[in-house]
DNA sequence: GGACAAAGGTTGTGTACGCAAGGAACCATA
DNA sequence: TATGGTTCCTTGCGTACACAACCTTTGTCC
C-alpha cells in the first residue's frame, strides 16, 4: 500500500502548469463564446464565417488557395470544402480556378462578402476592446501580445500560409 | 465615391486589437491541437474526455453535478449528457442520484476513471512544459499567468461552478 | 393545498466536423 | 513518353455537438 496516495494525487492535479494552460483555454473559450453571440446578433455571421471572410479580406486579391485557407483556419481540407460551399451559396465567396495549377482552387471574396466583413469588423473591434483590452493596463496588453506571439510562433508556426502569392 | 476606401479597409483590418485576439486564439488552438495528438497517442483519451475526468478528479468526492460540470466544460446540458453516456459505457464515470434533489444527477469518477486520469496527467504536464512553459522565461510565465487570470475572471467568471459542495 | 414558474436532465432533429477513399493534375525519373 | 509517387480538392460515412421540446421535481405565492 502506498503511503499517501491522496496527497500525491492532489499535488499532481494542482500543478502550476495545469493551471496555466487551463487559464489560457478558459480565456480563449470565454472570449470566443462572447464573440460568437455578438457576431451572430449584430451581423448574422458565425465566428467561423467571420474568420474565413476576415482572412480572405486580408489576403492579396482578397483570395486564397483552399489549402492555405485550411491551414490558417485549422480546418481539414474537407471541412473547408463544405464551409466554402455554404459561403458560396450565400454569395459571400466565389471559387475560381487557378490558371497555373489546374488542381488548385481559389476561394475569393465577392463584393458582397467584402462589404459584409467591412461592416462587421468595427463592432468586433469594440467587442475585443471591451472584453479583452479594457480589463488590462496598457503595459499588460503589450506584455500579453509579446508573450503570446512567442507562444504562437512556437506551437503554430505555419499560421501565415499563403501570405506570399504563389500563383 | 469615397476618397481612399482601400486604405481605410487596410488600416481597419490591421488593427492591433484584431492581432491580439488572433494571437490568443491561435495560441490556444495550436496548443490544443498538440495536446490532442499527444493525449490520443499516449493514453487513448480525447482532450474532451481528459478535461471531464480531470475536473471530476479535482472535485470533492471526485464527482460533480451535471449542471456544474456542463458549466465548467462549456458544454450544453445535452452535450454533457451524451459525453457522460460515452464515458459511462467505458466504465470511467458513473452516474449517481442526488439524495437531496431528486431531479439532480452526479457524475462521479470510477476507480478505473481515477486511475486513468492519474496515469495521463504526468505525460500531459510534460507536454505543457514543452509546448507552453519552455519557450518562455520564468518572468514571462508569471506575467502570462497573472494577465490571463485577469482575462479569465473577466470573460468567464463562472468557471468554478460546483467548487462548494451543495448537496 | 393548488397553480404556476423555474431548474435539472434526457431525447429528437439538424448541422458541422474529421477520417478515409477517390479522381484529377503535377512532377520526377527513366 | 510512360510510370510511380505526391498534391489538391471533393465525396461517403460516422460522430459529436447545439437547439428545441419534453418530463420530472422543486420552490413560491396565494
Amino acid at each position: 500500500m502506498s503511503v499517501t496516495p491522496a496527497t500525491d494525487a492532489e499535488t499532481l492535479l494542482d500543478d502550476d502548469r495545469l493551471t496555466l494552460s487551463g487559464l489560457l483555454f478558459e480565456s480563449a473559450q470565454g472570449l470566443a463564446a462572447r464573440f460568437e453571440h455578438s457576431l451572430r446578433d449584430g451581423t448574422g455571421l458565425s465566428s467561423q464565417w467571420f474568420e474565413i471572410l476576415l482572412r480572405l479580406a486580408r489576403s492579396p486579391g482578397q483570395r486564397l488557395r483552399m489549402a492555405d485557407l485550411a491551414a490558417q483556419t485549422r480546418l481539414t481540407a474537407s471541412g473547408l470544402t463544405r464551409a466554402i460551399d455554404r459561403l458560396e451559396t450565400q454569395g459571400l465567396v466565389m471559387r475560381a480556378a487557378c490558371p497555373s495549377d489546374r488542381r488548385g482552387m481559389f476561394a475569393g471574396l465577392t463584393a458582397s462578402g467584402l462589404n459584409r466583413i467591412l461592416i462587421a469588423v468595427p463592432a468586433h473591434l469594440d467587442d475585443i476592446g471591451t472584453n479583452l483590452v479594457a480589463p488590462l493596463t496598457e503595459r499588460e496588453r503589450a506584455q500579453l501580445e509579446r508573450i503570446l506571439r512567442k507562444v504562437r510562433d512556437h506551437v503554430s508556426p505555419d499560421s501565415a500560409a499563403g501570405s506570399e502569392p504563389d500563383c
